[in-house]
DNA sequence: TTTTTTTGTGAAGTGTTTGTGAAAAAAAGT
DNA sequence: ACTTTTTTTCACAAACACTTCACAAAAAAA
């Protein structure tokens, strides 16, 4: 779980961090909105925190920018005297604001209850037939059985079971369990593939192969 | 173990009740927050489930009085749309919330979590099989006799124990153990685990180590 | 069928993470 | 001030994980 946090004084953003932290979000900085434009572009965002009043590019401007192609739920921070009439067209839906001071556990609160909102609380645990992921645990579990995995195997079969029935490309792969930085072949994938499918044993076919693509984990809705 | 549900609609107690039977738990029912006050300060409840929306006495009301004297934890049950603003002061260490519709299974999830946690914040003592835990004297026992921990190691341990089969990465630990505002080596966790589990003897490898992430206290749930 | 492309897999090489003893630094006790 | 204890850092070995490669197998294209 992923939070954004946009604020240009770095004092705020470093108390939002340490209390996101105490809740095992982890946490990305950015100072204006031309910089958070760029992370959200390429990372994976859960939630954006954001102060409205901003250097550069302030809030409403990267809002706008924003919710014109993703649809990330969003906590506006404003200071108390600030115009209302700038919150115009914010979604209340997904979005949720706060004006500045706020208590850190009243913020904690508003980003637990946007994410379960959202449907992107995780769940700590996974469940499949006889496969199940014990998730606060970091640990699979085959018919009772635990199985160990290792980090890489385990961060993929946590993708695949978040993307059931979904075709999922190596780049995708690449770029969401390894980083957007890693530079290596395509074909290591193929190798974990391997190994995660041999661990898997008599659920090792869950996980099929996508011809020109890549994978896809594959489970009967139905039953 | 006694629960309070209260909620106006009998229905919704009705399936609360159902549920929380199939686990043992005792229920207790109340209609409205005046009701459920007078059982509150007549009978001992360990937890309370609570509507916010009711007649007479809200919700809300209801647990600005309760908390004033006591603190039984509280799982609280809000409509999707309802105002986050009301859910202000609500304790986040002690208490949870769902939205309506809930699972009863994610309810149940809850209630259990919630018992856990609260059962373990007043408990004077932690014990595990031979291994056990005085906190008010900051003594570890093995077996009957008194071992000799440093504070690094006792704080190390009691934090293990009270995140039972939960890994714990090497920042989690340093953060809740050593501070925030300790900047030094991630390996110091190494070798305060290595003592920890030298002085563990035959406990030693209820530590186990999850590669890549950190370590992991684990007791085998079932007896 | 033959050729080409793509995937599966064993094995080797490389790199990273962890366990551990010992030294250095810091804190507490005398 | 000196000793003792605790905490932190460091260095190195060992264990383990990750990546690459080469070739076999399978699928698709020609």
């Amino acid at each position: 779980m992923r939070l954004l946090i946009v604020d240009d004084e770095k004092l705020i953003r470093d108390v939002i961090k340490t209390y996101a932290e105490t809740e095992n979000y982890e946490t990305v900085e950015a100072e204006n909105g031309l910089e958070a434009l760029e992370i959200v572009q390429n990372q994976k965002i859960d939630l954006i925190i954001l102060d409205i009043m901003m250097p550069k590019m302030d809030g409403m401007t990267f809002l706008e920018e924003i919710k014109k192609t993703q649809n990330i739920p969003v906590i506006i921070l404003s200071a108390r005297n600030e115009e209302y009439d700038k919150l115009r067209g914010f979604d209340l839906g997904t979005d949720d604001y706060l004006t500045k001071p706020f208590s850190p556990k009243e913020l904690l609160a508003r980003i637990k209850a946007i994410l379960k909102r959202s449907g992107k609380m995780t769940p700590d645990n996974y469940e499949y037939k006889g496969l199940k992921i014990d998730y606060p645990g970091h640990a699979v579990y085959i018919d009772g059985k635990e199985i160990k995995l290792t980090l890489k195997e385990y961060e993929l079969l946590c993708y695949f079971v978040t993307n059931e029935n979904i075709a999922l490309s190596r780049n995708q792969l690449l770029n969401k369990i390894w980083g957007y930085d890693f530079f290596g072949d395509d074909r290591t994938i193929d190798t974990h593939v391997k190994m995660l499918r041999n661990n898997l044993g008599p659920y090792r076919n869950l996980i099929t192969t996508v011809r020109g693509v890549g994978y896809k984990f594959v489970v009967n809705e139905n039953e």
